[in-house]
RNA sequence: GCGGGCGUGGCGGAACGGUAGACGCAGCGGACUUAAAAUCCGCUUUCUGCAAGGAAGUGAGGGUUCGAUUCCCUCCGCCCGCACCA
């Protein structure tokens, strides 16, 4: 029959009006039934949505979707993560306010998503920018403060020379500011930071409880926070004379059991010692100006040479009377990890081994394989490192040698423990979140600054501290600093004339506790109770892999913090966790090698050239998509041309969801072909009047229960790819049968709506119209997810491979219930069993019921 | 350097230790059409054979097993994370 084309251009919008008018995803609490709550990172206004979003959020709405016709109350709720450094790199650049321009991206790409035919709650929108959501990090930053989980120190901070601003440890990429790309300096501040390292233990340890997500993120984050056990102790110092000086020199190490091989000592260049003695030694102070110069500058990433300053100071040997240690200040040691100071035992550390070269220093092996003469154990250029199962035995070491290390270990941290000048002690990498930005567009902190009440917080009453509107972006640094009268206030606890504090938070805050927020997005306090305790935690939240370590580990810490602040009653934030892969595409560039878009290189005979200049193209690698290599396609286009069903199908076809997916031009067609494909099929099926034989009915019936147990499958374990696999082969047994004319009514019609179903949760627009050609009651939206009938979807008849020595040599079908032995006594009759047996006697005969029967000869 | 992951047709990719290559894309052939588009049907791992069939085959090599893409070991290649953390 001949039906009109599927239009999705005029059936889209008419859909989406259908839900947003019927309220069909507004979320509300309802304890009689079961929640889901279903979380994708939400988007920064960057200006318009890519093709990473609408992968990223057809997943979260496929989802949503699913679970909704699961019968779940679904929340699935978007918002703005809308501070950041990009609206005023705006406003520097083209003069645009950073309030007006992140609102006219939100417009922007609000209009996008909407196109997309999202299941959202837009009821619950939230943009970060605003003093409605803001004010409630500052009144939460506030009842940290008092809980004792904020401090602020003068501390070595990375700034960024091009933004003007201070970036934390994990916003610097090899030396490099995260956003600008310039090398990053040292320099010292006073800065507002979060005690995450209160958590260091608690958020390493219920890594473990987070089963579902990524063994990948989990690892990821164990490594970020980095425990190591080990011992702390101190070293008496002398002078070069041998005269015992007050104080102690306190390193801390994990290899304690090599003590005995120890040659020096070395503190960082800005240890507190280094700094004393930089006063009266002007090589000490050089030493020090080179080191911080260096930073975390390239250079150190190429391994910088290992270089020191003798201290002229020793340190004693605690076990070994008379021998002594000299003390450096060195480059590669870090103050911001253990005491800032170690003790170096070259024969096994390699940069030790690096640093005892340079200066002659004594290289002793103590620890050697067991069997190994120590005599003729000797240390070349590289350092002897344990592996594990080595078989290793303390040499060289007093009342150590024989020990295995453990032993050696616990002996020498006992011995430490007894003299009183040691003690075991774990220690993290992880350090605290500086979380001060010397920036305009972002939360202020809620502190004034008294001369003579000092820190005092903002009162409750005079919150939100908002930013002012009338700033100026025409000298580097803080707006807020230049602006005339913002920060001059009156001090809350004094009211003497004091000084707002003119930094704001990093961003990062601002997305740590949104997902708490969605739950009761205009609640006067920052989050409802009873809201978050029927919502929390996110049952499935998804993301990109780049935030595996940052936003993913400040969630947990807030997520506590705010617990223990009486905020929320949870730990973890995010229950299920899917991380999924990048939008990837080729890439053109002409002879010149400047970059093109796809859309303006065309193929011609066989070669690519420029569409409008003719000039010939060199294809490059398929690589994420970019505005610099001008590889991307932008979703517009894509919807307005194809639709949004289109756009969402193909993003979940054929790749896995977790790995990169290329975007081709051929694929997108194909999926619009298959969207015109399910509208002919539901409308041939609409009007079927064809024959009812009983076999053929039962078959297309059984596809049809398949393929619904496997889709059900398949999007309960989010593999999207195999799901939309098992709707095509639906597909194909339907038109089949269709052609064949031989299935009777009921049971096409019965596929038909499975097919409609199946595919509404990634077209959703699609399925509506055709639960409308179907003449159906009500809309897809509010159908429940159908069942499978059990009976159809076990065959009872299989087809079995038949091997031979495990070759397949011929296959049976058989009665599913077919005895084994009759089985065996049926494929050894086989001639193909024979000829392939070759005249040798049958050993053994293996039968896996329904799968194999191997006859081994 | 340390840690993790991945290698399957021309391409994206399927495959509870049990018939390797489902499904899609591309390609080839055919039907319909005045023609094209659209659509529908068929073929499509390689080698060999007229065919029935046979042989090889999941990065390479070995092992466990009646049977290995799947489990174990060694190596090669690619990707990602951390990177002086004592």
């Amino acid at each position: 029959m001949s039906t009109e084309r599927y239009n999705p251009r005029e059936a889209e919008p008419r859909w989406q009006k259908h839900w947003t008018d019927a309220r069909s995803f507004e979320a509300r609490e309802d304890p009689a039934r079961p929640k889901y709550y279903v979380l994708e990172m939400f988007p920064y206004p960057s200006g318009r949505i890519h093709m990473g979003h609408v992968r990223n959020y057809t997943m979260g709405d496929v989802i949503a979707r699913f679970r909704r016709a699961l019968g779940y109350n679904v929340l699935h709720p978007m918002g703005w993560d809308a501070f950041g450094m990009p609206a005023e790199n705006a406003a520097i650049d083209r003069g645009i306010h950073p309030k007006a321009w992140t609102y006219d991206n939100i417009a922007t790409m609000k209009r996008q998503l909407q196109s997309m035919g999202l299941a959202l709650d837009w009821s619950r929108e939230i943009a970060t920018c605003d003093p409605g959501y803001y004010q409630h990090e500052q009144a939460m930053f506030i009842d940290f403060m008092k809980a004792g989980l904020v401090e602020r120190k003068v501390s070595m901070v990375n700034w960024d020379p091009v933004d003007h601003t201070v970036l934390a440890n994990e916003q610097v990429i090899d030396g490099r500011g995260w956003r600008s790309g310039a090398l990053v300096e040292k320099r010292e501040l006073a800065q507002w930071f979060l005690k995450i390292t209160a958590y260091s233990d608690e958020l390493l340890s219920a890594l473990d409880g987070l089963t579902r997500w990524p063994e990948k993120v989990r690892l990821m984050q164990k490594n970020w926070i980095g425990r190591s056990e080990g011992l702390r102790f101190s070293f008496a110092l002398e002078d070069a004379a041998g005269k015992l000086l007050d104080e102690r020199l306190t390193v801390y190490t994990t290899r304690h059991d090599t003590i005995f091989g120890a040659s020096f000592c070395a503190i960082s260049a800005d240890h507190e010692l280094a700094r004393r003695l930089s006063a009266d030694d002007a090589g000490l102070a050089a030493f020090r100006r080179d080191v911080a110069a260096l930073g975390t500058s390239e250079e150190s990433i190429e391994r910088a040479e290992k270089k020191g300053h003798a201290l002229g100071l020793f340190a004693r040997h605690p076990f070994r009377p008379g021998v002594r240690l000299p003390v450096y200040a060195a480059n590669f040691v870090l103050m911001g990890y253990g005491e800032g100071a170690i003790f170096g035992c070259p024969a096994h550390d390699q940069r030790d081994l690096d640093f005892a070269r340079k200066y002659d220093l004594p290289v002793i092996p103590v620890v050697a394989p067991k069997g190994t003469d120590p005599a003729h154990f000797t240390i070349g250029a590289e350092a002897f490192l344990e592996k594990e199962g080595d078989n290793t035995v303390l040499i060289n070491s007093d009342f150590l040698d024989g020990m295995s290390v453990p032993a050696a270990k616990a002996e020498i941290a006992r011995r430490f423990e007894a003299l009183g000048t040691g003690e075991r002690k774990v220690n993290f990498r992880l350090r605290d979140w500086g979380v001060s930005r010397q920036r305009y567009w972002g939360c202020p902190i809620p502190v004034i600054h008294c001369a003579a009440c000092g820190i005092v917080p903002v009162p409750a009453a005079q919150l939100p501290v908002t930013l002012p509107d009338d700033v100026t972006f025409d000298k580097p640094g803080n707006p807020l600093e230049h602006h005339p009268t913002w920060k001059h206030v009156d001090c809350p606890s004094c009211g003497k004339a004091a000084r707002r504090e003119t930094d704001t938070f990093d961003t990062f805050i601002d997305s740590s506790w949104y997902y708490a927020r969605f739950c009761s997005p205009h609640a006067s306090a920052p989050v409802d109770k009873a809201a978050a305790t029927y919502w929390m935690g996110v049952d499935q939240y998804i993301g990109g892999v780049e935030h595996a370590i940052l936003h993913l580990l400040y969630s947990r810490f807030y997520a506590r913090a705010m617990t223990a602040t009486g905020h929320l009653a949870i730990k973890e934030p995010f229950e299920s966790l899917f991380t999924q892969g990048m939008v990837i595409h080729e890439t053109f560039r002409t002879q010149s090698g400047e970059w093109v878009f796809p859309a303006d290189a065309v193929n011609r005979d066989g070669g690519w050239v420029h569409a409008r200049t003719g000039e010939a193209l060199e294809v490059g690698g398929v690589e994420k998509m970019s505005k610099s290599k001008k590889n991307v396609v932008d979703p517009d286009d894509i919807i307005a041309r194809f639709g949004a069903d289109t756009a969402r199908w193909f993003m979940l076809s054929d790749t896995p969801p977790e790995r990169d997916i290329e975007w081709t031009e051929a694929g997108a067609e194909g999926a619009w072909r298959f969207t015109q494909r399910i509208w002919r099929l539901v409308n041939d099926a609409a009007g079927y009047s064809g024959g009812d034989a009983a076999d053929a009915a039962l078959e297309l019936r059984r596809a049809a229960h398949k393929a619904l147990q496997a889709v059900t499958e398949d999007l309960s374990a989010l593999r999207f790819n195999r799901a939309i696999a098992r709707i095509y082969e639906l597909a194909n047994a339907l038109g089949t049968a269709l052609a064949a004319g031989r299935a009777g009514a009921a049971p096409v019609r019965e596929a038909a709506e499975f097919l409609v179903l199946m595919s509404a949760p990634m077209m959703p627009h699609l399925a509506e119209e055709c639960w409308q050609a179907m003449k159906k009651r009500g809309y897809v939206v509010d159908t429940p997810w159908p069942k499978p009938d059990p009976a159809l979807v076990a065959d009872d008849q299989v087809t079995i491979a038949v091997q031979v020595n495990g070759k397949r040599r011929d296959e049976v079908t058989i009665a599913r219930d077919m005895p084994s032995a009759e089985l065996e006594a049926l494929v050894l009759g086989l001639d193909s069993v024979t000829r392939a047996l070759e005249g040798r006697p049958v050993k053994k005969v293996i039968v896996v019921p329904g799968r194999i029967a191997n006859i081994v000869g």
